[in-house]
DNA sequence: GATATTAACGCAACTTGGTTGCAATAATGG
DNA sequence: CCATTATTGCAACCAAGTTGCGTTAATATC
C-alpha cells in the first residue's frame, strides 16, 4: 500500500472551467469529492455512499459539509442532482457534459444508477420533439429525465454476486 | 353548497377489478381518495396535497391513515408513486390503464404534474428501444419513466396567476 | 512572506416527510 | 347476528436533510 496520497484523477478542462467560473474554492473535500465521481463518470452516488467512500479512504468530512460541498458542485453545474425513486433520497452524477442525453438505469434492488451513453440519440431525439409539443401548450420544458426502473444484471437472481442494497 | 354528499366519481371498471383482486375493503376514505384522483385523471398528489383536499372536503382523515391508503392504493396497481424531484416527497397518480407510456411533466415552480397523453407514442418507442438495448447488457427493463422537468402555463412568468408551490 | 477577506468547515439543534407498534373500529363473509 | 380481519387513530420514532453560528483555512493583496 503506498503511502503517497491517492493518486488523483486528471479534471476534465470543462469541469474546471465551470468550477473557477463559480468562484469556488479547491479544498481538499473538493477534490476529493470530485475524484469520486470523476473515479466512475456513469455512476451516481447518495450522500451516504459518497460519504463512505470518504470514510473509506480516510477522509474524515463532516457530514453536513458534504452535503453543502454536493449542492455547491450541483449549483454550478458539474454534478447533476435528481430524486432516487425507491430510496428517499437525493443522488448525484457527473453531469451531462456532451450533446447526448443518456438515459439513466435505475436498479430497484441494489439502488445503483449509471447512464446509457450508447442510448443518447433515439433519447434525444424524443426530447427534442416533447420540447415542441410543451411549448405548443404553452409550458417551458427545460430538461428531459429518462429513467429506466429494472433489476441490473448483477442483481438478476442467478448472477455471481448480490450486491446489497447501499442507502 | 349542497347538503349532500359529495358525488361520487365512477369507478372505471380496471380500477374496480384491481381493487378487488388485492382484497380492499371499501371504506370511506378509500372511495374520497379515489374520487380525488379520478376528478383528474392526468395529474398526480402529494400526501400533503391530498390530505389537504380531504380535510377541505370536510373528511377528517389522519395522516398516517392516509400514508397507508396510498400505499395501498400503489401495491395494488391502482396508483403510481414515484419520488418528486425537487421537493423531497412521494407523489401519487392514477396508474397508466391503456398501453400509451405518457411522460410526465413536472413543474419546477409550483411542483405541479401532469401526464402528456398525446406524446406517448414516441415514447413508447424509445421505451421498447432501451428495454431492447437493456436486455441484451443483462439487466432486466421493467418500467420506462419519462420526466420533463420545466415551468407550467401558469407559471410561466406572465401567465394570469401564478399558482403557489404546494407542498 | 505577512495580512485581510471571505468561502468552506464543524458542531449542535432543528425540520420534514415518512414509518412502526399497538389497541380500538368497522367492513365483509358466513 | 357473530366471527374474522382489514382499516383506523394515536403516539412515539426515524432518517435525510437544513439552519445558525462561531472557527478554520483558501485566496487575494500588499
Amino acid at each position: 500500500m503506498s503511502t503517497r496520497p491517492a493518486k488523483e484523477t486528471a479534471v476534465p478542462p470543462e469541469i474546471q472551467t465551470r468550477l473557477e467560473a463559480a468562484g469556488l474554492r479547491r479544498t481538499l473535500a473538493t477534490r476529493a469529492v470530485l475524484g469520486l465521481f470523476l473515479a466512475n463518470p456513469q455512476g451516481t452516488l447518495s450522500h451516504a455512499q459518497a460519504l463512505a467512500s470518504l470514510t473509506a479512504r480516510g477522509l474524515d468530512i463532516n457530514r453536513v459539509t458534504l452535503y453543502r460541498l454536493l449542492d455547491r458542485l450541483a449549483a454550478c453545474g458539474v454534478l447533476q442532482r435528481h430524486a432516487d425513486d425507491g430510496a428517499r433520497t437525493w443522488r448525484y452524477g457527473l453531469a451531462d457534459t456532451g450533446e447526448g442525453l443518456a438515459p439513466r438505469f435505475e436498479c430497484d434492488a441494489c439502488h445503483r444508477q449509471f447512464r446509457l451513453t450508447e442510448a443518447s440519440a433515439p433519447t434525444q431525439a424524443v426530447a427534442t420533439d416533447l420540447f415542441r409539443t410543451l411549448a405548443d401548450m404553452g409550458h417551458q420544458g427545460l430538461r428531459v429525465d429518462v429513467a429506466i426502473h429494472g433489476t441490473c444484471a448483477s442483481c438478476v437472481p442467478g448472477a455471481d454476486a448480490e450486491p446489497e442494497a447501499l442507502p
